[in-house]
RNA sequence: GCGAGAGUGGCGGAACUGGUAGACGCACCGGCCUUAGGAGCCGGCGGUUAUGCCGUAGGGGUUCGACUCCCCUCUCUCGCACCA
């Protein structure tokens, strides 16, 4: 028996699962398939991050759950190793990142991940930089392509001058780079994009229905960004018409004044020959400022007069249309409507400028006297022609809009926030874009026996801020011939976005052996959609979202009969230290390598899920994984005795099965709602029990046992081994507990007098009121606080309280 | 501003559909054991002017009874944000 030692138990777990091949599941054999799906990690070379191995743990906690309750649970990993964080590394040290990266998957898998404790299926690793893996995601693209879902247009896009490249809308935070935190510029360039914005609606809608943590449903309703209204044509007196988006076209009569973004292409037409230097300067001024300082809250409205006026469809009134900055070119049509009595930002601009406000609705009908900031509540219309008294907002909306779409002046419009996804980077480590430009054939998408179109090794693989991926200065990569007419040709330089590398990976781990396919028909209808993906929500508008979309797009092509990958997503909470963030600079990052050495695998997972619950996050204390192991100590000596023996038959005591059965009932429920931190205090009180009482029963042991298996594997394999049994604990199935045996012979009633606790009475369970009642009216510490007083009311909670209200007499 | 979540001892955190607030643990205090202890074991631990009273951010309300439900206010975290 002796100590336990976790160094020595958890170096021969390893082995002994790595040997008898324990994590490895014959995929087609299983017959309650359960797919566990937990982020893979980008192997940094500074290792695995505790923020990883919380997660981590988190989920295989599930997969081995739920391995216990019976389930074929596969629990595959792998690695997001291309990408910018990657090549920023690398450039930043003097590497390259075709030599680095291996090494840090070969540190990430051997040295740090295995060593966690984790049930992964190793035999199905992914790793997103290998050719047969991103043969694949060049195939995603092509199919895109060929299905319309890929195309190149020239727009605005947002530059990173740090990394040198474009970025996606979802990768500039408060206006820097996601990575490197260089303030974003915008640029024009032409770039590729997929058609995210073709299903906005659909992978909306579909969030009502799918089982996922709240908050990253959220956050993806909020980045969608839908908004009901309408698109109502305006004509310049004497112009072209042109459109404006509104969500209130029931306050068109309020329209004093219009607004054109200073890039709206019209401007140079319409502006007047004396207001054009003025223009111009204003327009080189907006060019100038970055995303974030023009988009600054509470920043001063600035504008100029175009000279023009419009014409307002709804009365024929002509109002001055201005440039100005709050409006942005890249939402609804570039142009608004002003309505400064009902809009807080026309409202100031108005101020600002002199420009005249109009009241069009009246709360209960009542006009005001004076507009300090604009009413944007509900009334009913004023001076609004023919539609007065009619209700504002909805009624008036579809009033006022229905007139004009009869008139061809306007259309009801929903517009979303969201934007298509920009996918091509002007940088080196990524899957090189499979696409072939011929003079006469125009874009070629690579054929899939091509495929893949090889990165090529570059000694020199600085990103040059060209506008180019350094792949363009490889002449021998760079010309080729065109697969359609044989003719010379040109390659697409630019690589995909890291985020399409991990928009598919779960698709591939069922179907790693195939060479032919991204993925097996079969095997992708037995193993997917997920069933738990865990992780983190810092990608709920990143690759949460990328992978629905993606989803959706295959769903479209006939590659996959499901929309959506995952039939569930838990959100995990974030871990701070001593209540502060973990940060390099703040020299307080955890190693969990240290922890693992001195206290074990186990105590370490079971310390990190004791912290704070799993989906709230925890604060990371000093002293806490040493207090871990003690515990487990003292589980290892209560579970095997040195002494004594242990009773094989279902333990006597009712106290000791109460405590059993009940915990069992806990601990089942806790793991299951990811409530971590309560199982393991509910262990804790059962180990508590068993050591004060000295019990030594050979179920309680094994039931403690199967328990603690998902929290702290290593530990629990071993004990179940000393108990006697060959094979794996996680075949042993879940405990059972007694429901008869979770309730005690003997309850403590709570006696209350007005709502406050006066005397506690033990008594025998299930009795009723009447059988109760002379023994709560007759105890001594009752019976004081009756004194002079009349009862009035008697409430009555079987085996829990008793409530008398008084009144003085 | 909009949306989501949260606010409980010295600390991390419990409390299932309203029913004993503070489970479990850390820290701390006392004791035992020991040549020694950053080990182990036993006990204590919200406050207080203690037969009681007050305590779950603050203020109201509903209820026999509120951390829990409703209204108002404050604070914090996250997401979105001059998005028309």
């Amino acid at each position: 028996m002796g100590k336990y030692d976790p160094a020595a138990v958890e170096a021969k777990w390893r082995t002994v699962w790595e040997e008898r091949g324990t994590d490895r599941l014959d995929l087609d054999k299983a017959e309650k398939p359960f797919y566990n799906l937990m982020m893979f990690p980008y192997p940094s070379a500074e290792g695995l991050h505790v923020g990883n191995v919380f997660a981590f743990v988190g989920s295989d906690i599930q997969g081995r759950f739920h391995r216990l309750k019976g389930f074929d649970v596969f629990e595959p990993m792998g690695f997001d190793a291309f990408g910018m964080h990657s090549e920023n590394f690398a450039l930043k040290n003097g590497r390259h990142p075709a030599e680095m990266v291996p090494k840090n998957i070969e540190n990430f898998r051997e040295n740090q991940l295995k060593k966690v404790g984790l049930m992964l299926d190793w035999s199905r690793q992914v790793d997103t930089t290998s050719p047969e893996y991103y043969k694949w995601t060049q195939w995603m693209f092509v199919t895109l392509y060929k299905n319309g879902f890929a195309y190149k247009k020239k727009a605005p896009v947002n530059w990173c001058p740090g990394c040198k490249t474009v970025l996606a809308a979802e990768q500039v935070i408060d206006g820097e780079c996601e990575r490197c935190t260089s303030t974003v510029v915008k640029k024009d360039m032409e770039q590729w994009y997929f058609k995210t914005t073709a299903f906005a609606q659909e992978l909306l809608d579909e969030l009502d229905r799918i089982d996922w943590s709240e908050r990253t449903k959220t956050a993806q309703r909020n980045w969608i960004g839908r908004s009901q209204g309408a698109e109502v044509t305006f004509s310049v007196d004497g112009g072209p018409d042109f459109q404006i988006f509104t969500t209130r076209p029931d306050t068109l009569f309020g329209a004093t004044y219009m607004v054109f973004s200073p890039e709206h292409p019209l401007l140079d037409q319409i502006t007047t020959p004396e207001q054009r230097p003025a223009l111009s300067e204003y327009r080189a001024a907006a060019a100038a400022l970055s995303e974030v300082d023009r988009q600054a809250e509470g920043r001063d409205k600035t504008g100029v007069f175009t000279g023009a006026d419009a014409v307002n469809p709804v009365n024929n009134e002509r109002i001055p249309i201005w440039a100005a900055d709050y409006v942005l070119m890249g939402y609804g049509t570039g142009a608004i409507m002003a309505v400064p009595a009902h809009d807080q930002r026309d409202f100031d601009f108005a101020v600002k400028f002199n420009l005249p406000i109009r009241q069009v609705v009246a709360p209960d009908g009542k006009m005001f006297d004076a507009l300090p900031e604009a009413y944007v509540g509900e009334g009913l219309l004023v001076n609004s022609g023919d539609f007065n008294g009619l209700p504002a907002k909805e009624q008036g909306i579809e009033a006022v809009t229905t007139r004009l779409k009869e008139q061809g002046r306007a259309e009801f419009k929903i517009n979303y926030r969201l934007r298509d996804w920009c996918v091509s980077r002007q940088r080196y480590w990524g899957p090189p874009i499979p696409i072939i430009y011929c003079d006469k054939c125009g874009a070629v998408a690579v054929p899939e026996k091509d495929l893949p179109v090889t990165l090529p090794y570059l000694e020199d693989y600085k990103p040059d801020g060209s506008g180019f991926s350094p792949l363009r200065r490889d002449e021998s990569f760079f010309h080729t011939t065109c697969p359609e007419c044989g003719g010379p040709a040109t390659r697409e330089t630019d690589v995909s976005d890291n985020f399409l590398c991990s928009a598919w990976y779960f698709y591939r781990y069922p179907s790693t052996e195939f060479g032919d396919r991204p993925f097996d028909a079969a095997r992708t209808k037995k193993w997917l959609p997920v069933d738990l993906y865990v992780g983190g929500n810092e990608h709920a508008v990143l690759h949460l979202l990328y992978s629905r979309w993606l989803c959706r797009a295959l769903n479209q092509c006939g590659h996959l009969d499901f929309v959506e990958p995952y039939k569930r997503f838990v959100a995990h909470g974030m871990i701070v230290r001593e209540g502060a963030k973990m940060s390099k600079s703040r020299g307080n990052v955890i190693n969990p390598d240290e922890y693992i050495r001195e206290f074990g695998a186990d105590a370490f997972r079971m310390y990190l899920m004791f912290m704070g619950a799993y989906l709230e996050g925890g604060d990371f204390r000093d002293g806490g994984v040493r207090a871990m192991k003690s515990f487990l100590d003292r589980l290892w000596t209560a579970v095997l005795p040195e002494e004594g023996g242990l009773a094989a038959t279902e333990p006597e005591d009712a106290e000791t099965r109460f405590w059993l059965h009940s915990t069992i009932k806990a601990v089942t429920a806790d793991l299951a709602r990811f409530s971590y931190n309560t199982a393991i205090a509910r262990l804790m009180e059962l180990i508590n029990h068993v050591t004060k009482n000295r019990v030594r029963n050979r179920v309680v042991s094994e039931a403690v046992v199967k328990m603690v298996a998902p929290l702290a594997p290593h530990v629990a394999e071993e004990m179940w081994e000393q108990l006697g049994h060959s094979e794996t604990v996680f075949a042993g199935g879940w405990p059972e507990w007694d429901e008869e045996a979770t309730f005690r012979a003997t309850v403590e009633y709570v006696v209350q007098i007005n709502g406050k606790v006066r005397a506690k009475l033990d008594l025998p369970a299930g009795l009723s009121q009447e059988v109760i009642e002379p023994q709560v009216l007759d105890n001594p510490a009752v019976a004081k606080w009756l004194e002079g007083q009349t009862i009035v009311k008697k409430v009555y909670v079987q085996d829990k309280l008793m409530n008398l209200v008084v009144k003085p007499n």
